[in-house]
RNA sequence: GGGUAGGUUGAGCAGGUGGUGAGCUCCGCUGACUGUAGAUCAGCCGUCUUCGACUGUGGGGGUUCGAUUCCCUCCCUGCCCA
């Protein structure tokens, strides 16, 4: 059943099926996988190093989380994809049972540039971890991840900072482009799909061909790659936009990659994304800054120190049901583990509730009222005194 | 009671043998974080009218143009001896 063709033949092992929302673009739809079934729209907690940080696979089901994402570069690097292959695979290595999507490295060729050089080829680089020399290339990228397991595997891309001269952008544009072709001829395992990446910074005018490009190729899904990276909120939108307008009504499913906020999934759903990650909601919430129906707040700040009320009185993660914000104040002061543990679940359950109800909302027609309600919600978290003395 | 070592901004320290002590680490306060080199990073952390200024080295007094530094005295703390 997981099988269906893609619009160029390609045989491919997920199965999509959608169907237009009432809202803008939107859409709602099935992302069937060997793994499991994904409601979309839909997040995917980011689990770099095969593991959501400081959350166990339990957890994360409780949280309602459907797919994971995990990394090439990381796990290529420690503990091995040879390994992991031997251990059974990336599911059976760290017990989670459920869909994963693995990024390429391409991500690490930005984030680490200053750590590698480029070419045509790939990347060379020196590991974060002990200096030795590494290479990444399209070929090697769909190894790990086929090596890995993962549902779905990301084809190896360049991404590079919008601002810079377009020249340069369209660069890593046209070098994406060739890698995808690579990643596609290299990529050989059925029970794994593969998804191509659009870059081509904020430039319409690249955009709408790279969109074009790679949606020419046998991919099973489509990927939005190099935003949220320093761009603003609306150069952002436009892009989605153009992309959007570039697609058309290709059924594939499309994935906004590396975002992102509550508010940013309002903007991506309406622009007909299905998929989003982001490292935020596990991110912020270890650095003490938790994401309420009330809006941000940082439970490190002196006002909870007395809180006996719940983080979200409304959500029912274990956090929120046990817990009072005096207590998670507590921990993070007192740099307790678990401060770690609660406030990501929370985090994660806080988004993936946010994105089921969006597509309730979708489903009903709410959406405007329901941006309008988490709008007011983070309103209200910007607006707030910085001191109240 | 005698001896000795000390008393520096919430804590712990550095420095300072007559003319620049607001320097460090904690603690504390706030902010940031978007395909995770991140349980991280940044700013603030005596007072004020904050691109600067002022005050501040246990208290009091003295010497001096000028004292954290030299002298006298008192208070407090640790240790040793009685």
């Amino acid at each position: 059943m997981p099988s269906s063709p893609s619009p160029t033949g390609r045989v491919s092992p997920i199965g999509f099926s959608v169907r237009p929302a009432r809202t803008g673009l939107a859409r709602l739809g099935r992302l069937t996988t060997p793994h499991g079934v994904i409601d979309t729209p839909q997040f995917m907690p980011v689990g770099t190093q095969a593991t959501v940080k400081s959350l166990t696979p339990g957890d994360l089901r409780a949280t309602g989380t459907q797919i994971i994402l995990g990394n090439t570069y990381h796990l290529s690097l420690r503990p091995g994809a040879e390994r992991v292959a031997r251990l059974g695979g990336l599911h059976r290595f760290m017990a989670w049972d459920g869909p994963i999507l693995t990024d390429s490295g391409g991500f690490q060729v930005f984030s680490l540039a200053h750590l590698g050089t480029l070419d045509d080829d790939g990347v060379t680089f020196a590991s974060h971890l002990d200096g030795s020399t590494q290479r990444l290339t399209p070929e090697r990228s769909m190894e790990i991840q086929e090596l890995l397991g993962s549902d779905i595997a990301m084809a190896f891309d360049q991404l590079v900072d919008p601002m810079l001269p377009p020249a340069e952008v369209e660069e890593a544009m046209v070098r994406t482009h060739r890698w995808a072709e690579r990643c596609l001829r290299a990529h050989d395992r059925p029970d794994q799909a593969l998804f191509g990446i659009i870059q081509g910074g904020v430039d319409a005018g690249m955009r709408r061909r790279s969109a074009a490009e790679i949606a020419a190729l046998p991919f099973d899904g489509l990927a939005v790659g190099g935003l949220s990276v320093g761009e603003s909120k609306g150069q952002m939108a436009e892009t989605l936009d153009v992309v959007a307008d570039a697609l058309g009504d290709d059924p594939r499913a499309r994935y906004l990659m590396g975002v992102g906020s509550p508010l940013d999934f309002f903007a991506g759903v309406e622009r007909g994304i299905d998929l989003f990650d982001c490292v935020l909601p596990t991110r912020v919430a270890r650095n003490g800054q938790l994401w309420t129906r009330e809006g941000r707040i940082n439970m490190r700040n002196a006002r909870f120190v007395d809180d006996p009320a719940p983080v979200d009185a409304d959500c029912s993660c274990d956090t929120c049901r046990t817990f009072s914000r005096a207590y998670l104040a507590h921990l993070f002061r007192a740099e307790e583990l678990l401060a770690y543990r609660l406030a990501s679940l929370h985090n994660v359950t806080y988004t993936l509730d946010l994105m089921r109800m969006i597509r309730a909302a979708l489903a009903d027609g709410s959406f405007e009222s329901l941006r309008a309600t988490v709008a007011g919600h983070y309103q209200r978290a910007e607006s707030r005194p910085v001191s109240r003395q």
